[in-house]
DNA sequence: CAGAGTGTATACTATATATGACACATGACA
DNA sequence: TGTCATGTGTCATATATAGTATACACTCTG
């Protein structure tokens, strides 16, 4: 669906110019997975991996992993249980803030991390 | 794993009680899939249903489809949708409002609604 | 130029997900 | 009392998910 492949490939080879511990099998090792899964998974020849292993790349990779879980087309398992705990309330503001810009929305942040409640 | 069937039953023999069209096959039938199966979900012999039987399911039964996901265990699509695009922004958020009060997440709500933004 | 390391092709598998088909027993109702 | 509707038990299945295992060909390096 997206390029969640290809960005890691990039990604990691970049990693690799001055490391060459970021190789393909290396990589792997470390996040434990199979060489061959990893190669399929850079080439999009697979979908994205599962949760946990996205995430274990991401911090591999030294990547946000909310931003590879968007990237595989997911949402991190602990936003949907924030969201399921109260699905009216989330739901509502979630979908208020599509259309915000940004801004907005950090102010919202912003706000509520300073926030008097 | 949460009583997802249990609660579906109770609501539609409720609805039954002054509509005989809320029968289990009935409903079965309206909303598109075998009687067999909406038994084995409503006595929680199988997982609830896929998202988009679920929102027939909670339509059907006139509640609301963002509750019944999140009874099912999931979050919908749509949500997860918007916060896939600006990942960081909406975990940021999120996160921060986990265990924020309703009134405060409610506030946000409204000043987001009337927001000058 | 041998050997280590690199990425990839191919084949296989186990578990979960999301249903469908059909038969059956019970109870209501006309 | 027959029949119709109701809920349920059992079996089957297609597709997706999330990988593993092995073998191979190339390349770089000492």
């Amino acid at each position: 669906m997206t390029h969640f492949g290809s960005t890691v490939r990039t990604i990691r080879e970049r990693l690799r110019q001055d490391d060459r511990r970021f190789s393909l099998r290396q990589v792997a090792g470390r996040i434990g997975i199979e060489p061959a899964y990893l190669s399929k998974i850079e080439r999009g020849q697979v979908a994205p991996p599962s949760e946990a292993t996205t995430v274990r790349l991401a911090r591999e990779l030294g990547e946000d992993p909310d931003v590879m879980l968007a990237l595989a087309g997911k949402v991190s398992a602990d936003l949907q249980e924030i969201i399921r705990k109260r699905p009216r309330l989330f739901a509502d503001l979630i979908r208020q803030l599509k259309e915000a810009p940004d801004e907005a929305v950090l102010r919202v942040v912003r706000e509520v991390r300073d926030g008097d409640w």
